[in-house]
RNA sequence: GGCUCCAUGGUCAAGCGGUUAAGACAUCGCCCUUUCACGGCGGUAACACGGGUUCGAUUCCCGUUGGAGUCACCA
């Protein structure tokens, strides 16, 4: 059996979102699992929809994710992809579709755009409905000739008959059958010569001996016309593979016109390629064995395409979010640190020990834009109420911890060794020294939970009171227990 | 609206005639803890409905309902 080849066949229109990565992912495991052919294919014969760049973004997304392609023309000394804009400068698409209107499988049609505007024929939800009404299939060769030679604008349809039906198979859905009269005559190529969609991808993907079609289920209704091509050329038809969507949180399909997040959205919104690749592989696919953290390669050799599910899957935000957080915290530390060292920066401009911080909120972020909302309070002091003194579990409250402020404040200034360790040590000793006084044992919590609001003026902090003392100095520590204090002087004053 | 597809917890999903219907995210509780998080333990939560077929249906068939996709000189 001949190695499995495969196409993504992406039009540059934009930013890559979620569901066109997805399918070049699969596209690319399919092949690679069976040792087979990735291919890449850009599908620009859309003049008006081009934008520019977007090729190169493709590229750049393809090669980040890993998702190379391994066949294709020579291009500055590398493998390109194929372009369907240069392969048509060699004819190949008006060959074909001449090669159909002989075989009475297609014709030209010089209808006008107001005429077949006349026949829409009803609105629904806002798009018109139209299907043509074969007027030009009745055209005698001669007509055809003078219009011809007249230069008059054609284009060429597809000449599906009106009775019978075409069925096709695939690999998930299985066998779909449809009544011929439910389609359209399709254009093969458009006015302006370039071949449309529908066409050039049946004859790229014949000529580029493509043997598993993958795309996204929203191929699944025109498939027939496709099938119909395949029969009208004579050639065999590849396998089909479906793809079931992937949808927003309202369940509608994913979208760059609806503003549906972009590969590089997310990379801006702090995801890490990796996650997002692992991610995605899992929306409609599952493998055999109950796991769901995988590398690229591991993908390669777990993915069978029979276990691709056929219904649609919600893009969820939140599992990726947790699965980014995965990769996060098993992530080498200089590897994390270098991207997390501009965020850090971003908030941090003091001379802090950036590497300490960086450590700190490495198992505590999901995503890299988390870290400002862990650190910031390093940089300034925010404003705090009295009330966050007050803590059930730590049995504290305003009182006891202006007691222990109090008493704590002249052993921090004596105290030389601002490390972590050093001020544990001498912070423990205080409390089994005030344990021993009141007869009760003092747990260190009761003595952390003052020290840590009032050096950080949060309820949650990245770490303990003595590991952000270590990062704040000696000078700044004493400086924030010392308006904590104040503080506490102050609502005490006020409420007597 | 026509056509096509889909249907297991809020979400991703396993299951492919007989199960106490996995697991993950989210959520809730407890433990751990120098706060929070991490981690550990546990809880809540699902086979859309109605007919068949069968000794037996989440699983097979039909219908209903619901959802989605598509109906371009876009891909």
């Amino acid at each position: 059996m001949a190695k499995i080849r495969t196409r993504y066949a992406p039009s540059p229109t934009g930013r890559m979102h979620v569901g066109n990565l997805r399918s070049a992912l699969y596209e690319f495991l399919i092949a690679k699992h069976d040792d087979g052919v990735f291919m890449l294919r850009i599908e620009d014969t859309d003049q008006e929809r081009f934008v520019e760049g977007a090729t190169e973004i493709i590229y750049r997304t393809l090669e980040k994710t890993g998702l190379v392609h391994d066949e294709g023309p020579d291009k500055d000394g590398g493998v390109g992809p194929y372009v369907q804009s240069e392969r048509m400068k060699t004819g190949i698409y008006m060959k074909y579709a001449k090669e159909l209107i002989d075989k009475g499988e297609a014709y030209y049609c010089f209808c006008d755009k107001e005429r077949l505007a006349g026949l829409k024929t009803e609105v629904v939800e806002g798009k018109e409905i139209s299907i043509y009404d074969k007027h030009c299939l009745s055209l005698s060769k001669e007509e055809v000739e003078a219009n011809l030679a007249a230069g008059k604008p054609f284009v060429i349809r597809q000449n599906i008959p009106n009775e019978g039906q075409t069925t096709f198979h695939d690999e998930l859905y299985g066998d779909i059958t449809v009544e011929n009269a439910e389609l359209d005559d399709m254009i093969l190529i458009k006015s302006d010569g370039y071949p449309t969609y529908n066409f050039a991808n049946v004859v790229d993907d014949h000529t580029m001996n493509i043997t598993h079609v993958v795309r996204g289920n929203e191929y699944l209704s025109s498939s027939p016309k496709y099938q119909r091509l395949y029969d009208a050329f004579g050639w065999q038809s590849p396998v089909y593979i479906h793809l079931p969507l992937i949808t927003d949180e309202n369940h509608k399909k994913l979208s760059k016109r609806s503003g549906h997040s972009s590969f590089e959205d997310l990379l801006e919104q702090g995801f890490v390629t990796e996650a997002v690749v692992n991610y995605i592989a899992l929306l409609g696919w599952s493998p055999e064995e109950n796991r769901e953290i995988f590398t690229l390669e591991e993908l390669i050799q777990e993915f069978d395409y029979h276990r691709i599910s056929k219904s649609p899957a919600v893009f969820d935000i939140v599992k990726l979010r947790w699965m980014n957080g995965e990769y996060i915290k098993a992530m080498d530390f200089d590897v994390f640190y270098e991207m997390a060292e501009p965020y850090l920066k971003d908030v941090l401009k003091k001379d802090f020990d950036l590497k300490k911080i960086a450590n700190m909120v490495k198992t505590r972020i999901e995503v890299f834009p988390d870290i400002a909302g862990h650190v910031d309070f390093f940089e300034e002091m925010p404003e705090y109420d009295v009330a966050m003194y007050t803590h059930k579990k730590m049995k504290t409250n305003s009182e006891t911890s202006l007691e222990v402020l109090r008493e704590v404040l002249p052993i921090l200034e004596s105290q030389e060794d601002y490390s972590n360790d050093g001020l544990y040590q001498a912070l423990v000793k205080y409390a089994e020294e005030k344990g021993e006084k009141s007869g009760q044992a003092v747990k260190i919590g009761f003595v952390m939970w003052p020290i840590r609001t009032a050096v950080s003026g949060k309820q949650m902090t990245p770490a303990g009171a003595t590991e952000i003392m270590e990062v704040l100095g000696k000078e700044e520590s004493l400086c924030r227990i010392r308006k904590g204090i104040s503080l506490l002087e102050g609502a005490a004053g006020a409420a007597e």
